[in-house]
RNA sequence: GUGGUUGUAGCUCAGUUGGUUAGAGCGCUGGUUUGUGGUACCAGAAGUCGCGGGUUCGAAUCCCGUCUUCCACCCCA
């Protein structure tokens, strides 16, 4: 055999099977998304590049896809760049288009562009992919599916209520259990860094801190230490470190130790009021739950922070996120708006059902009846039932070739049908047809209506 | 982007200190069974040992490069 193909780093063929999986995740998705009153827009698979470069920090701008520009593009680029091999500076010149990174930033710029058409507060989801040139990984791949909820136009904190009821909504028909919904504010990590005095390190400390229960508390003043945050502001943090108890107690401790900042206790007041709501409406089988040390890579989160964790036990990175920006079409022009939104991890939750078994059987069933093919004339005849089995719904196919009964069997039950249809000369004679089910092997001869009325059960 | 790991039949994997013709299980094809599958038995097909180069009388095996897989870091869904 020649040299076998294959796909492109970190990207992946779906089996029918996986496409049946992935479609069940998706509509459970969708449903839910359309019971909270979110509308569904698509944008492009690529944008201008000056759309999204920036956005995401150095980090990001490295990880998107450029697209090369068609034509004879190395002749317009500038000779002196080309000379000194400046990577950087050829890229701008010979790439003007660059795959979608995320769907928040083209939302944002959907959302500018359209401004005149949209009516506010502007509730869209989009089930699309997206692509990173990062190191595929377990869960990591550099083309995969965002599931995104977003509202802009409104600040109330009801959105958040909303959004936390609506990732409890999706993982509950998911039949997945006892998934941690963690929250945090920004407002909050903000206050740490004023009272520590250091808002300068803001963004050190908060990468930093996001690594507690990963790294430990050590590893974690090290690295801040080593960021230039002094051993004084440290120890005042110190009962960060000892966050323990209730969401109750936790909101009340982190009141006391931000006392001495008004954006800190404007970030715990808003999670206190979004924790009493959730409390007083309840959830059907997620946890809500407190995470001072959630961080996220993101930043123009400024309120809200969310991150969804898959249940207790099961090794997989979040498996959602999300959280509030209040600024985020300001990059394109358009000023105060403020938008919220959220993010399912499709193919991560498609691990994580997968290694926990619980995808329905129903998803991967085939056909309802294959008819064996036992010649011509038969053939036609049967075909006449298939198509009348079909215009009443019944999703019914011809075995192709009058094959070997022993194959065509063979065919049926590796193709998951319910059952198959023997026409001979025997039952065409008598009008009947020999209905076989395929997981009990019993059989009976029955007339049209009555195969029809079996099939349809 | 940094460090490590992996690649042998369609799939999962053996393969001795480098030594004739590279194996197994599952799957596939055919038969035992000309209108009865899932079980059993028999037979058969199928491999550029990821790719390229090197060392050697001789390489799946050793060395270098490259691609791929997975893992850690970075970052992230």
């Amino acid at each position: 055999m020649a040299q076998k193909p294959s796909v492109p780093k970190g990207t992946r063929d779906f089996s029918p099977e996986e496409v049946a999986k992935r479609n069940y995740i998706i509509q459970t998705i969708k449903h839910q998304f359309g019971l909270f009153g979110f509308q569904p827009i698509e944008t492009p698979s690529f944008e201008n590049s000056s759309t999204l470069m920036g956005k995401y920090g150095e980090e990001g701008d490295r990880l998107i896809f450029k697209i090369l520009n068609s034509g004879d593009f190395l002749k317009k680029v500038d000779e002196k760049v080309l000379q000194h091999k400046d990577s950087q500076g050829i890229t701008s010149q010979i790439s003007e288009k660059a795959l979608r990174y995320d769907l928040t930033v083209p939302f944002a710029r959907y959302v500018v562009q359209h401004q005149n058409e949209i009516d506010f507060p502007f509730k869209r989801y989009q089930i699309q992919p997206v692509w990173r040139a990062d190191r595929p990984q377990k869960g990591r791949f550099r083309e995969f599916y965002q599931c995104d909820a977003d509202v802009v136009g409104s600040a109330s904190l009801w959105q958040e209520i909303d959004f936390v009821q609506l990732y409890d909504a999706v993982f509950s028909d998911l039949k997945l259990n006892g998934v941690i919904i963690k929250m945090n504010n920004r407002k909050i990590l903000s206050g740490f860094a004023e009272v520590m005095g250091a808002k300068d390190k803001l963004i050190d400390f908060t990468v930093a801190l996001d690594k507690l229960d990963k790294i430990g508390e050590e590893k974690v003043k090290t690295e801040m230490l080593s960021k230039g945050i002094s051993e004084a502001s440290i120890s005042k943090m110190q009962p960060l470190f000892e966050l323990t108890g209730t969401n109750q107690e936790k909101l009340e401790k982190l009141g006391g130790l931000l006392s001495g900042s008004e954006e800190g206790t404007q970030g715990v007041k808003e999670l206190q009021f979004i924790f009493n709501a959730i409390e007083s409406i309840g959830l059907k089988s997620s946890k809500l739950d407190i995470d001072v040390t959630l961080a996220r890579g993101l930043n123009y989160y400024t309120g809200a922070i969310f991150e969804v964790a898959a249940p207790e036990g099961v090794a997989m990175g979040s498996i959602g996120g999300g959280g509030r920006y209040d600024d985020l079409t300001g990059i394109f022009g358009l000023k105060g708006i403020s938008g919220v939104g959220i993010s399912f991890g499709l193919d991560r939750i498609y691990l994580v059902l997968e290694e926990l078994g619980l995808f329905p059987e129903s998803v991967n069933k085939g056909i309802k009846a294959l008819f064996i093919n036992f010649g011509e004339k038969e053939a036609l005849y049967a075909t006449k039932a298939i198509k009348q089995l079909r215009e009443n719904g019944i999703s019914a196919a011809l075995y192709p070739d009058a094959s070997k009964m022993k194959k065509q069997l063979n065919y049926a039950n590796k193709s998951e049908v319910s059952f198959t249809v023997l026409v001979g000369e025997q039952e065409m004679n008598n009008n009947k047809y020999t209905l076989k089910n395929m997981i009990s092997g019993e059989q009976e001869s029955v007339d049209y209506s009555t195969m029809e009325s079996i099939l349809k059960s």
